[in-house]
DNA sequence: ATGAAAGCGCTAACAT
DNA sequence: ATGTTAGCGCTTTCAT
């Protein structure tokens, strides 16, 4: 028994609110630094001088105050330190969403930060694809000022940053430019993706295209194009339409595709998601994949591999990535020089979704 | 071709560090409250009131401003904003790391938190399991006090709140108790997994336990043993032993039950990832999964259906606790009533890392 | 309708 | 060695 993919994208029903319990109890208050300092018999000075590790404090003091901060339970509050420090050791993931691609990447950032002295924040400004441009820009605007030190910001559009903050731009909307960027070989990865499917036999071929405002999907449909080419196959331009990264969106457009009367017999899809999308609408509309229809997707997505049948895709190393953009990302903020762009290979994963045609 | 587990969890390898390039590019300055003030020739007080909507505004000015504020790509600092007001609209999700089981709730809470007007801060203390106790209060002393109005926690141990702050926490340390909480129902589903491996025939059947401290880790346990005594079979405590939650904690204690004389035929892992490990360790060991060893994990997190062979476990519906987990926070800062305690079916999820005994 | 001023919790000169 | 003070960017009385 396998997974459809009605299971892996979980549906949120909305469910019956009964209410029955009325949830109040009593919480003891925050303690603050006054505390600390009234309790140990200090001033709160003195109290940021321990928490902070500054000299110029006896011994006895300031084990007497760390034994407060202890009992109390003390622990600064990263607003007001920040807008007085500008220093938190807190380095933000900035996304617009969290999607198995951003998640993906968290995990990696996730394990690399370990051990490092930061501590992550990832930030998502509720904002779906498109919902509203310019969300990388309002997020690091809102946040850049004093809660994190740097930022890594996942397929920002816009790219603007501040004076002495730093910023790792992942999968960004241009190519390689004066911002540090985490990327993988797109082009690639699609002319691998592309040749898979002429390997089959397929000349139909057609492709789902991502946001096109993104680096990283014209670099996949350029990738589709020049493989095409290559082969001496002509690109049939019914069969090139723009998706978008997402599940919904891509969907007309595959139902689009698929409603042709000479339809295609592959389809190469931006990314997973939209080749998920691109089976569903399979499915529904009774074509079999990959018995009538190819689709190869991008990204390897941990999702890609739970539909049905499962995806052969273009793997990204999604997780390397994540942690690629972080450690750059440290060394910068450390002064470290260093090769600011980093681009990492890509990959055929062979899965169930293609077969050869006849 | 499927991938293999060491795919699965990609290998971060330490890379060469080629200095080549200095990255240093002019910034422009950030742009507060006072520049808007400035440019538009009135007070930061009327700028406030524009930008939080409040009354005593004459229209023509709130016009001038609002443009101003576009013009220069004001965005307020949340740092600050919040210092003051205690009042941000953003929610947090405090998690130890950010690995398959947290991300898969990060999902589904970003899905519910689309259009709710709040945004999602989510903040991992950096520590690992067991690193340092206590990171749950920690993070949420750090960041209760002004950023966010309200926060979920993902596995907490320590559970302890500030006045009038409000906290929903999944998969607790303890049973459902005065704090609001959603969790899965544990002890059905490790009864559904014992069950299972006994169908199949197994008797020799070991199981894994996870983090002692965890109320879900003592469930399945209990809902293990359970379901052994209903088919009138003993638990042979040697055959039970305590693995964590992790990869790394888990490997050691598969080791150990595997170099066992008289094996178990089969192991009932406490979650996924010791699942994995178990796999893992069979594999380097020579051991066949599922010829020789059964193996059934819990949670089924995505990465379960990856690995080589894709292993059978339960399910929770890991991202419609994290959207229930987050519409519960929302209707308890909104003072709606209703149930503060949600427990979600689990499932059987059948692939192939079992099979029927002899 | 607008602005001056106080203060949120904290850090960093500067005094003592 | 410790405390006093100013102020980070913002919101909110309270005057005007």
């Amino acid at each position: 028994m396998s997974i459809g993919i009605d299971n892996v994208f979980e549906t949120v029903a909305t469910r019956p609110r009964t209410p029955s319990i009325i949830v109040g109890v009593a919480f003891p208050q925050r303690v603050k630094m006054s505390d600390v300092a009234r309790t140990a018999g200090v001033s709160v000075a003195t109290v940021s001088k321990v928490v902070n590790g500054r000299y110029g404090v006896a011994q006895a003091t300031v084990e007497r105050v760390q034994q407060v901060i202890h009992d109390l339970g003390y622990e600064a509050d990263l607003g007001a330190q920040s807008l007085r420090s500008h220093r938190t050791n807190v380095l933000g993931i900035l996304v617009a969403e969290f999607e198995p691609f951003s998640t993906e990447l968290l995990k990696g950032a996730s394990r690399e930060v370990a051990g490092s002295g930061y501590q992550l924040l990832a930030y998502s400004s509720g904002d779906g694809e498109g919902a509203a441009i310019g969300w990388e820009r309002r997020s690091l605007a809102r946040l850049s000022g004093t809660l994190i030190d740097g930022a890594v910001i996942v397929t920002p559009t816009v790219v603007e940053t501040k004076h002495g903050f730093h910023v790792v731009a992942v999968d960004p909307h241009t190519g390689p430019s004066g911002l540090p960027t985490v990327d993988s070989d797109n082009f690639a990865g699609a002319v691998l993706a592309t040749n898979y499917l002429l390997s089959l036999g397929h000349r139909r071929i057609g492709h789902i295209s991502g946001r096109p405002d993104l680096e990283s999907a014209r670099l996949r449909e350029a990738g589709f194009r020049q493989a095409m080419a290559d082969a001496g196959v002509a690109v049939d331009e019914r069969l090139v339409r723009v998706g978008g990264f997402r599940i919904e969106g891509a969907a007309g457009t595959a139902a689009e595709l698929l409603a042709l009367p000479d339809r295609p017999t592959a389809i190469f899809a931006g990314n997973d998601l939209s080749a998920i999308s691109t089976l569903d609408v399979a499915r529904a509309i009774g074509i079999a994949v990959p018995d009538e229809l190819s689709v190869i997707g991008f990204d390897n997505v941990p999702e890609s591999a739970l539909v049905d049948p499962p995806l052969t895709t273009i793997r990204q190393p999604l997780q390397r990535m994540g942690a690629e953009s972080l450690r750059l990302l440290i060394d910068l903020i450390a002064g470290v020089e260093r090769d600011a762009h980093i681009r990492l290979p890509t990959e055929l994963v062979v899965r169930a979704s293609c077969r050869p045609i006849g």
